[in-house]
DNA sequence: ATTTACAAAGAG
DNA sequence: CATCGCTCTTTGTAAAT
């Protein structure tokens, strides 16, 4: 059973894994897994009942499985009838910009156009078929496709401001789109022979291979097309080829957007890079804003704003592209850090595709092998991709973290999420500062707000879909987006898998199994993100009131003024938005709109996929609507809730409950089975009512992060622990970056562990899952709010330590950040500085060392011991928790003070970008993944208390020969640095100049140094000479406090902190042993 | 009565 | 070979204050 054999109950997890993943992508976590298993559990103990529990979890499943297919088997007869969606030609023959479709859909819409101009060799006759296909855009083909779908018809000739085509870009374009049409039908001839291989499932093994080709055919498309336009001047338009020596990149959201500065740069000559390869090819970077990462990342590189572009187009010349430099550069040489940059690569024998972490294990267009030979280079990225591929499987390898991250979708989709929620704060609070004094108040009552929620269908696997080669038949082919391993997860899967019972989040195994043709994709997360964008521009054109991110492919919209506008046609107002999203992405996108959110949600569902629908706004329609709806498709209703209420309702398991019966039971009996917040919503919900607002602008607070953390729970395999404790050195160095990214410091730490539950086999059926778990976090306050690695790792290690874990069993790690304040905004964590005073600090690294240190008997005692009750004995019940067993501390001094190199980047480097983060300015105007800044932004709009002016420096540890020396070993006496404890005096004044010394260095305190120092105060405690120690603690507290500007103020008070802690615990235990 | 620590659930 | 099971918020609960 210890070692894994499939026992009954394993067996039935496994069944049960399996199913749930089937069953509830999404919403039935491993977590969530282990509660329901060990309810199972304990159920089968005490009832001794497993059949029957064993039963109902798989009627269960079954029954949802044919729910879905009930849903999908509505979807299957629409799409009978008639294509839901439109052909793809159609949709981009009135798409307003080429720009937005990718390589192939952009061949395959000029091969449908040249296919139906065969014979019209004018120009004018394009132009005319062009225009007669975007009248019916608007027009007949809204009725004649969309309707199907549409729950409650309405006349398709609705108008929504700003979304037309405008004229002038439409005459422009068309010319281009003839043109290109015909090179291009030979550019894919070429293409298709030479760089494409039709692999089984994937159009390319690896990624790498894909990127590189999909990279080059887009430049090489682009570059001929810019070619042909040059010798071309009919029309009466030039395009002077401005860039012609220019490789551009553009990043991320821009004003003007990223379709038209590619059209732009291509009309005038330049190469539009679209994703940055290992190669360097891009010379420009166009962007808005870059965070940090990003700015290193993009360092080499002349990036600009847009405005260069605009500009130098503008002035028919190509202008300076230096006095369109990002203005956060600043000062630091673009050189300058490249050239740091280059060097550390070399030290380090790196590649940079690990370097970057980019998605596809690809590099910056930083080169670095310019002085190498290609063979040379060649055969060492042979040696150094094999031990990347090793790095990739091993939590112990340094390079673990970045190429995990790099791969899992999960961590794009909440990296985006937090991105997006920053960006849109951000835009918030520059319009609230603009407001200010205007108050243009929007005077919609709620009841005739209309929120829209706009979501794509099948958002991975569309987009992985589009970009396929050969082309995909998306809407007659099963495929789903996954790593393709038997035990990978299903991202996502397509409405034609849906209809096989495939589900997103379920093996891959799974899924092959209910649908063997199933086409598998690879991930391409560079491109989710560049549709994402196109998505939010879009909805960012429109007037809107305003616009909550849900996700990357997903948003809750206030589109009240716009419905007010078109006279209250709403349908019309989301058919028209669907529509504009549709041709701007090459996606399908579904709308759904109530006068709430909660409605709006469960419109969005009765409106997927590839539709709209309207929940009318009369109470008594709205109660219709919902009454039929099962309750698990309300917002927050997962699972467990549905379990709670079946047996509540004292119903089986593979029964469905709809709204309306919920809305039967009383409120007081839900507030009495869910919980007070619960209960009520639950009330509420059933009955329509949601108040939950979208206005970033009515709560900015609330939307600010509140914490930050990181999760691994794959890959997770150790032996011993200095490997797991090596590993929270790389988790503190991580978190410490994330916190520089979001420009905030927090002064609360939580490490969670995820360990092998005694029931669950060695190894998982996932390849390095974590499998069955049970789960354990424990907290401390730091005392100060900080992101500084030394001390994040320091206790991040204590609480490991402290919870005293098998490294072995370990599968699974998290810390968190917790009370996060923006940076500069105040340093000390007040409430918990006060609490110093009465007692001693939670637990600290230095309590630790002194548990080690002391006889046993301490540990009895609740004043000395850190652990409350309720912790240690739960640790005691589920895994062998025992302090008094822990290892003698001899390795205290060694390990505990693990002061590493501050991060990995080179100290100047890092001050560089901590300099940079201060520079910034409130007004600069954020793009998603460009601006980090979370926080700092919106400080004006915090409550006093939390204001502070950010004078305050951060500081670096890094290793230094400071003048201490070697400390003497001597039994009977202290002695300090040669100097004998009783000449106090002398001690004290060689301790303050060294404090002195290492609060102006900028390198910190060294990390010998401060061994050799706490070993000497920790001999002073251990001889009860509390009152020399207390006199000397307080010595350097009160010289500290005359520093407080000091960039090494935060260390030491931190230090100083826990060396204060100690007496306290210590004076009882001298109590202790006196009586 | 609040505050705090921890755990669970739910989302994409 | 595989595989990349993250990360945040809200709520419930029990215990401490
Ligand atoms: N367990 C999950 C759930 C979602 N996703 C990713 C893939 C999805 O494409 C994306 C968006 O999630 P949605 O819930 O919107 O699901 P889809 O867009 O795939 O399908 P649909 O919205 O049409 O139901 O998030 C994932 O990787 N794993």
């Amino acid at each position: 059973m210890e070692d894994g054999e499939p026992t009954p109950e394993s067996e039935k997890f496994k069944n049960f894994t399996e199913s749930a993943h089937e069953s509830s992508w999404g919403s039935l976590h491993d977590s969530e897994l282990n509660i329901a298993l060990r309810q199972q559990f304990s159920k089968n103990n005490s009832k001794k009942d497993t059949s029957n529990i064993e039963i109902a979890t798989d009627v269960d499943t079954d029954e949802d499985i044919l729910h879905y297919s009930n849903n999908n088997g509505r979807n299957a007869v629409a799409t009978d009838i008639k294509p839901p969606t439109l052909p793809n030609y159609a949709k981009e023959s009135v798409s307003d910009d080429w720009g937005s479709m990718n390589d192939s859909q952009f061949i395959s819409f000029v091969n449908k156009i040249s296919q139906t101009q065969r014979d019209s060799k004018s120009t004018a006759s394009v132009k005319k078929t062009l225009l007669s296909s975007d009248k019916a855009n608007n027009t007949a083909e809204s009725s004649v496709f969309l309707d199907e779908d549409f729950q409650i018809s309405s006349t398709p000739k609705c108008k929504v401001s700003n979304i037309s085509s405008s004229p002038i870009l439409l005459a422009q374009k068309l010319p281009q789109l003839r043109e290109k049409g015909t090179e291009v039908e030979y550019q894919e001839d070429v293409m298709t022979k030479q760089d494409y291989e039709d692999s089984n499932r994937y159009a390319f093994e690896d990624h790498e291979g894909y990127f590189k080709v999909k990279n080059t055919k887009q430049r090489k498309q682009d570059q001929e097309y810019s070619e042909f336009l040059k010798g071309k001047k009919e029309d009466g338009q030039t395009f002077p080829p401005l860039f012609s020596n220019c490789a551009i990149h553009i990043n991320g959201r821009t004003d003007p957007d990223i379709l038209q500065l590619r059209k732009m740069i291509l009309l005038h000559g330049g190469t539009n890079v679209p994703y940055l390869s290992s190669k360097g090819i891009a010379t420009h970077i166009v962007a808005e804003s870059l965070p940090p990462r990003k700015r290193i990342q993009f360092s080499n590189c002349k990036v600009v704003s847009p405005k260069w572009i605009v500009e130098s187009i503008a002035a028919k010349k190509l202008l300076n592209w230096a006095q369109y430099r990002l203005e956060q550069l600043g000062e630091y040489g673009q050189q300058e850090i490249n050239f740091l940059k280059v060097n550390t690569l070399m030290e380090n024998n790196d590649v940079s595709e690990v370097q970057t972490g980019n998605i596809a294990d690809h590099g910056t267009d930083m080169e670095v092998n310019d002085s190498l030979s290609e063979d040379k280079r060649a055969e060492k990225e042979d040696i150094l991709s094999q031990e990347l591929s090793r790095a990739g499987v091993d939590a112990r390898d340094s390079n673990f973290l970045r190429i995990f991250f790099s791969k899992s979708r999960l961590h794009h989709l909440s990296t985006w999420k937090a991105d997006l929620r920053s960006e849109f704060l951000n835009k918030a609070a520059a319009l609230l500062k603009e407001r200010q004094f205007d108050a243009p108040k929007n005077n919609i009552v709620p009841e005739n707000r209309v929120i829209l929620h706009v979501d794509f269908d099948c958002f991975f696997a569309r987009v992985s879909a589009n970009l396929h080669q050969p082309m995909i038949d998306f809407d007659n082919t099963p495929c789903c987006v996954t790593h393709g391993g038997a035990s990978a997860d299903v991202s996502s899967c397509n409405y034609v898998a849906r209809q096989f019972g495939v589900k997103n989040g379920m093996w891959f195994s799974k899924a092959q199994k209910l649908c063997p043709n199933i086409v598998c994709l690879p991930y391409q997360f560079d491109d989710y993100e560049r549709v994402s964008n196109i998505f939010y521009a879009k909805l960012l054109a429109l007037n809107i009131d305003s616009i909550l991110p849900v996700s990357v492919d997903e948003a809750l919209v206030d589109i009240s003024s716009l419905c007010m506008e078109s006279g209250g046609d709403t349908m019309g107002v989301l058919k028209n938005i669907k529509c504009e999203l549709d041709t701007a992405t090459g996606c399908t996108v579904s709308c759904g709109s109530g006068k709430n959110v909660l409605l709006a949600k469960l419109a969005l569902r009765k409106a997927k996929p590839n539709g709209v629908y309207v929940v009318p706004s009369d109470e008594n329609q709205i109660l219709r609507f919902l009454d039929d709806i099962d309750v698990r498709k309300l917002p927050g209703f997962g699972d467990r809730l549905f379990e709670k209420l079946l047996s509540l309702m004292g119903k089986g398991t593979n029964t469905t409950v709809t709204i309306s019966s919920l809305r039967c039971i009383e409120k007081e009996k839900l507030i009495s089975s869910f919980g007070i917040k619960t209960g009520e919503k639950l009330y509420l919900f059933s009955r329509g009512v949601d108040d939950t607002s979208i206005d970033l602008l009515s709560d900015p607070e609330k939307y600010l992060r509140k914490s930050l953390g990181i999760d691994v729970n794959w890959g997770i395999r150790f032996s011993s622990n200095a490997e797991v404790e090596d590993f929270l050195n790389r988790l503190a160095a991580e978190l410490s970056k994330r916190l520089v990214d979001c420009c905030m410091t927090g002064s609360m730490l939580t490490l969670k562990l995820s360990i092998r539950h005694p029931d669950a086999p060695i190894e998982p059926p996932k390849y390095l899952g974590m499998g069955y778990c049970t789960f354990v976090s424990k907290s401390s306050r730091l005392g100060i709010s900080t992101r500084t690695t030394g001390i994040l790792s320091s206790e991040m290690k204590y609480l490991w330590r402290f919870l005293n874990v098998d490294p072995k069993e370990l599968r699974g790690v998290g810390v968190s950040m917790n009370k996060l304040i923006p940076e500069g905004n105040g340093k000390i964590d007040t409430n918990n500085q006060m609490k110093l005073q009465f007692k001693p600090a939670a637990a600290t690294s230095l309590h630790t060392a002194i548990q080690k240190e002391l006889p046993e008997e301490v540990f009895e005692d609740p004043p000395a011991l850190e652990p409350p009750a309720g912790i240690g004995h739960k640790i005691q019940t589920h895994q062998n928790f025992s302090p008094s067993k822990r290892t003698r501390g001899d390795d205290f001094l060694s390990e505990e003070i693990d002061w590493e190199v501050f991060d990995n980047l080179p100290a100047s480097l890092q001050e560089e970008i901590k300099r940079e983060l201060r520079k910034r300015k409130l007004q600069s105007s954020p793009i998603r993944k460009k601006v980090a800044s979370t926080g700092k932004d919106i400080a004006f709009m915090l409550s006093p208390s939390k204001r502070t002016p950010n004078n305050i420096q951060q500081h670096d540890i890094y290793n230094l020969i400071t003048p201490e020396k070697v400390n003497t070993k001597d039994e009977n006496q202290i002695i300090f640095q040669g100097i004998n404890v009783s000449e106090e005096p002398k001690i004290l004044k060689k301790l303050l100049f060294w404090m002195d010394f290492t609060l102006e260095e900028k390198t910190g305190i060294e990390k010998k140094d401060l061994e050799l120092f706490k070993d000497f105060m920790l001999k002073l405690l251990s001889r009860n000479d509390v009152i020399r120690y207390t006199r000397i603690v307080s010595a350097m507290s009160t010289y500290l406090h005359l520093k407080k500007d000091m960039r090494g103020y935060e260390e030491w008070f931190y230090q100083l902190k826990q060396l204060k802690a100690l007496p306290d615990e210590q004076s009882f235990t001298a109590f202790e042993f006196r009586f």
